[in-house]
DNA sequence: ACAAAATTTGACTCTCAAGTCAAGAGTTGA
DNA sequence: TCAACTCTTGACTTGAGAGTCAAATTTTGT
């Protein structure tokens, strides 16, 4: 137990620097496969945004896919984030709200993160370890929709043949919407996230 | 006009030849890439799989993407085809039909192409003489769906906000579909594909 | 049987992106 | 100031996959 270890720790400084640096890469990576994919963007792509060279990431991280996974926590994590906020200031019915969260993904979707698609629903082979992290994350995500549509079968507002089935549609149908959406000129967008706000209410037999 | 063409145009056995293996090529080669996606998919996969060597494939198509859209297209027919035998088949009023639409479209990207999300669902970059014939593809695909759909609407048996967002979003959820259905233990599949189906019911707010 | 045409091969080039690393530049704390 | 530590660089290796092509093999028509 009280054996020395051979190697001092940083001084809280810098560690907190480092913290710092590894959000910023984070945060530019997370955009950047939330824009184009975690395919379509390579590590040279991800320095570049951030004025350095490759070989730098890879003192902060070991893989590609080991930023990947973590950039992926970060953008679901402002993701959460924002939609939470929604909720704070949102108020009445549970169908009110859920409408209103279909309204608000959608539109991070479409205008933030068309890729998303791609990162959170893709059957793309992970290694393991990070594959659990990403599983995590789709579940707090989850958890937001779940509870407002649970709220709402308790109230007796809302009708369902079974949760699970309806939270994994209304996913589908919302990460899908930038592909349809995102062609529009802007004008014709705002009408177009409406639509797909009324019609998924119908998953839960609320009409318009 | 009566000049001699140089050339002589092979026999028509020949040709019939070379068509059947092209059709060969391209039944290979939708297999994979349904299965796996399209960047998944390398030209030594799909040449492995008709034993023969990447160079053959050359002969027959200039470039991966020449063949990955004419692949598409095959797979695409293939399941028009039997979308459509299915409606052959299918008595009943517009929701019955649409229902049965439903469960066989989902049943088909389950089964056999479960990553046809990928294919067709995606933003991805194609040169763009193959998009449109991408696009075709979808459309046709697409009226299926929106046949039944207007004939629903016209009875009055439907109510929607917007043909198109319905027709998206259903899209979405079923091409989604084999990513969580696919877990499953094959005893659960059945079920969670008959709820897939009634849920995209209630998107022409037809309830179960 | 045989020449011409159709097809297949396998070795080749090219490019792109992941990942490595020794050497250099910048920072920290005594 | 200076030694130790942190970080960055850029040149490097490696591997995969697209695409090329001359030569070999097979098929065809006469």
């Amino acid at each position: 137990m009280g054996a020395v270890n051979g190697v001092k720790p940083p001084s809280e400084r810098v560690q907190r620097k480092r913290g710092k640096r590894i959000q910023e890469i984070l945060t530019a990576a997370a955009e950047l496969f939330g824009e184009r994919g975690y395919d379509a963007v390579s590590l040279e792509h991800v320095a570049e945004r951030l004025d350095v060279t490759k070989g730098s990431l890879y003192y902060y991280f070991s893989s590609k896919d080991e930023l990947g996974t973590a950039a992926i926590e970060t953008l679901g994590d402002e993701w959460t984030a924002r939609l939470e906020q929604l909720l704070d200031r949102t108020e009445g019915t549970p169908g009110d709200r859920l409408r209103a969260l279909i309204h608000e993904h959608v539109t991070i979707a479409v205008n933030d993160y068309p890729a998303a698609l791609r990162l959170f629903l893709m059957p793309r082979e992970w290694p393991s370890a990070q594959r659990e992290r990403i599983k995590e994350l789709r579940l707090r995500h989850d958890a937001l929709f779940r509870a407002l549509v649970e709220e709402g079968l308790t109230s007796g507002e809302f009708t369902v043949t079974s949760v699970d089935t309806v939270l994994q549609c209304m996913h589908a149908a919302m990460s899908q919407a930038p592909t349809w959406c995102g062609e529009l000129p802007s004008a014709a967008r705002g009408k177009a996230v409406d639509e797909v706000a009324d019609t998924l209410m119908a998953l839960v037999h609320i009409g318009p």
